[in-house]
DNA sequence: TTGCCTGCAAATCCTTTGCATACTG
DNA sequence: CAGTATGCAAAGGATTTGCAGGCAA
């Protein structure tokens, strides 16, 4: 699923970090291991308590967090999506890009990539002059095993 | 453009609000008005603006607006979208469904439709066995203006 | 007249920032 | 050792809520 090694993963952000004078730590080590290690969308909040959870004599501020994964969005290692009033998410950017069917009932999150969709947005930029830099999609709706439950309730 | 008159949205309007047994005041017809009329993307501080500017004798407070535009929103005659750290945005619903080219220079939004991107995501959630309610597409990147203004400076 | 709506201000929630201390390179 | 990173608490901004008075039906 994955394209890269944990470890290329933190060489390349090693790389990052020596370019632009900044420090290796603990701290940004953890939130990057977990975003990998999960594969799947946190939010700040979500991730400061799955960092409290396995390495509970690590001393971690929630500001931390909020600073870390704006380094790592800049640095485009991670990217996030917006969910309303459910607030931003955030994973691991080193995947294929992709979009999201998001179940408003249970909030799982489904990825699917499809070729079609991407050739004919860069059609509609063309048309407009436009340049795009990326894009998100997101279906929302009512997932499988929700609809299931709909049935027999 | 839109397929409503103002007429038809009102009474559509008033009709939701007799079903809920609630009132027809000066702030929730306002604030349908504004959104008709200028047919944009509104932040609540920029309705509550342009609102303060056309009618400086009416008093309303920007808890009105935020409660006006979640009732709009439940009941579907607004959509909103998601700009990240910039906020959300609401506009009125009444036009056939689009979706949006953002520009992250000056923050234009330029509509656009396309029913081969449609049908795609009719048969991807076929794949998935989901059932889509609404969807949201954004492409972002830089419009055509401001990609001029990069080129000559 | 009833009970929904409103403005106001206070309260919340989420995120960022200032500062003194701790740590990396 | 210099300069960056951290935790903590306070500050900030956006949105929501409680309340007493106002208004629509």
């Amino acid at each position: 699923m994955l394209n890269y090694t944990y470890e290329e993963l933190i060489k390349h952000f090693k790389d990052i970090l020596k370019k632009n004078s900044l420090k290796y730590t603990k701290q940004r080590e953890v939130i990057l291991e977990i975003l990998y290690k999960y594969n799947k969308h946190f939010t700040p909040e979500e991730l400061y308590m799955q960092i409290k959870n396995e390495y509970p004599k690590l001393n971690i501020g929630i500001a931390t967090i909020y600073r870390t994964l704006n380094l790592l969005e800049e640095s485009k290692m991670i990217t996030s999506i917006s969910f309303g009033q459910l607030g931003k998410k955030y994973e691991i950017a080193i995947k294929p890009h992709h979009d999201h069917l998001i179940c408003d009932m249970c909030g799982t999150i489904i990825e699917f990539e499809d070729e079609q969709i991407e050739n004919r947005q860069l059609e509609i930029a063309k048309k407009y002059h436009f340049l795009i830099k990326s894009h998100s999609l997101q279906l929302h709706g009512i997932c499988k095993e929700c609809r299931k439950k709909l049935k027999y309730s």
